[in-house]
DNA sequence: GCCAACGTTGGC
DNA sequence: GCCAACGTTGGC
């Protein structure tokens, strides 16, 4: 309820009315490009019937950029600067992140990830606090994120809460995880498949508990 | 600032 | 239901 941020995810408002939400689920029939295991989760209704997922990473700008004359930065330091470091993932406009947000559970961990900037990559850890509910920005007229075609009586967009817990011992810089993505890929290993690569453009994307946990083993690593 | 990748829209 | 055009994401 405090006042949350927002953590700009997708823009687009999508507009078009037609669609209801649940399924439209990501990619959207045609794209269909065999879809890895993994992601068969998060779209269609999250019941989906596949994998539970339990980890999680999350997009968002650390530097300024206007849309519409507003500013989208919302990093992790905003983030630790909210009441209670606590505030709400807004503004999400994309069916697959938002099918993702409607999986997440109370007390799971995300990871706060860096987005169009600088230096993109993992900044920090963050708990889910409130599980989805309505993304009160979608029929704020003044706000980004506004979507026309989504009505009170049938929201479209869903938002969660999520509250700091703690920074990465060290930055981990998207070009590292990459190294080791790329490796894996080749040799095996546990970021063979990670959807930061696989599925770059998505700003909700699962982790599995073996990546998940070997990210969080490289904060002891030297960097790569 | 560029632009490749890819999600969304809307005509047919 | 297909698919071309369009718009956005986000690394570089």
């Amino acid at each position: 309820m405090p006042p949350k941020k927002r953590a700009r995810v997708s823009k687009t408002s999508a507009k078009s009315g037609k669609i209801d939400d649940i399924e439209r689920t990501s990619a959207a029939g045609r794209k269909r490009k065999a879809a890895a295991p993994v992601e068969k989760t998060g779209e269609g209704s999250q019941s989906a019937g596949s994998a539970i997922f339990t980890c999680w990473l999350m997009k968002s700008e650390p530097e300024s950029r206007f849309e519409n004359g507003i500013d989208v930065k919302f990093g992790i330091e905003d983030l630790k600067a909210l009441p209670d470091q606590t505030g709400c993932w807004d503004g999400v406009r994309n069916y697959q992140a938002r099918n993702f947000m409607r999986q997440m559970k109370e007390g799971q961990q995300a990871f706060f990830y860096h987005s169009n900037c600088k230096e993109p990559g993992i900044a920090g850890i963050m708990r889910i606090v409130k599980e989805a509910y309505v993304d009160h920005t979608q029929f704020d007229k003044k706000d980004v994120h506004y979507d026309a075609s989504s009505k009170p009586d049938n929201p479209k967009w869903s938002m969660v809460d999520v509250q700091f817990q703690r920074m990465m011992k060290r930055f981990l810089p998207l070009s590292e995880l990459k190294k080791y993505h790329l490796q894996h890929g080749a040799n095996g290993g546990p970021l063979k498949d990670m959807a930061l690569f696989t599925r770059a453009r998505l700003s909700v994307q699962p982790l599995t508990a073996e990546e998940f946990d070997f990210i969080l083993s490289l904060e002891d690593k030297e960097p790569l």
